[in-house]
DNA sequence: ATATATTTTCTGAAAATATTGAAAGTTTAA
DNA sequence: TTAAACTTTCAATATTTTCAGAAAATATAT
């Protein structure tokens, strides 16, 4: 488990990255480790190559399989369990946006009714505020909506939709 | 300074929302505060209305202004500072999406030129990982290609992707 | 100029988060 | 079964981030 340079900056951009979207930078590490490698790594691989602890690498690469970046792999003659990376951007792209939307969009969106049954209830008749709070919530689907789409179309709809509007 | 329940829901809400996407919760809560009130507001409001410190709430304010979320306002009559919020949410959306871009997508696009290098210099040949790292780029090129675009438009454009391509 | 009002900077404390490492738990093979 | 191989958990620890409050700096009025 010998790195090369390269592989040292990839992991090192990866983990800044994930860092700016609130991903734990062990998390992005491994998962960047595991993009960069042509083989299944086990949990001893990944422990000396990133120097984290069993325990931190467990943890991480559990939440990676959760979210379905990463696969478990079996090698025959061996017991140890194995990880791979997906590798294709565009699968890692749309795992990472469906995660992203059901834990950060979607319960803006339930504040927000929250806080129109609570204006009604206190007879709030802060014409403003109600619009400021109905823009944000539009706003909000329309995010949601395309995001849906994202996650659920393939690669060719992300390159056609950045073909024709730009 | 007092607060209706919804108003507090309203900034408790964009709080989470802005700790979701790495900006300080209190910058977020006080954005939220001056985007919920009709008028302008003063440090001593904010301090009030949000229970935090003098110190605390003029360095988030600094960095609103600096993000061009909030603008300084003069109440004639009165020396103190005033700030309001930009209210509109296109507004808002596209600031935002203007420092993520420059604070994020542009660095990493630096990383991988500096991944190729590195390679290129240490007579790297893994044609997997060469492949990967140009997928990533590709990708990352795209996305930062339609957050220009998404900066540099207005509303309708938004609203015409979201209606042509759903 | 000097007093007063206001803003900004700074530092240690507190809170939140991430990480370790050892112990407990599981699985496998003989 | 039992023991070895391996994985998972979790309490303790370390690190990072946020924050209050006081001190320093700046601006304004008289």
């Amino acid at each position: 488990m010998k790195l090369s340079e390269s592989q040292e900056k990839f992991i090192q951009t990866w983990g800044v990255l994930g860092g700016n979207w609130g991903i734990n930078k062990t998390m992005a590490q491994i998962h960047a480790l595991l993009m960069a490698s042509s083989t299944p790594l086990c949990t001893e691989d990944m422990m000396e190559a990133l120097t984290i602890s069993r325990g931190n690498t467990n943890m991480n690469v559990r939440v990676l399989v959760e979210w379905g970046l990463v696969t478990k792999e079996m090698v025959s003659g061996d017991r140890k369990d194995y990880y791979a990376a997906k590798k294709d951007i565009w699968v890692i792209a749309r795992q990472i946006a469906k995660q992203r939307k059901s834990r950060e969009l979607e319960p803006v969106l339930n504040s927000l009714q929250e806080i129109k049954l609570a204006m009604a209830k206190e007879g709030n008749t802060d014409e403003a505020f109600a619009k400021q709070i109905e823009d944000i919530e539009n706003f909000t689907l329309k995010v949601d909506q395309m995001l849906t789409k994202f996650v659920e179309s393939d690669e060719s709809w992300f390159y056609k939709i950045v073909l024709k509007l730009m």
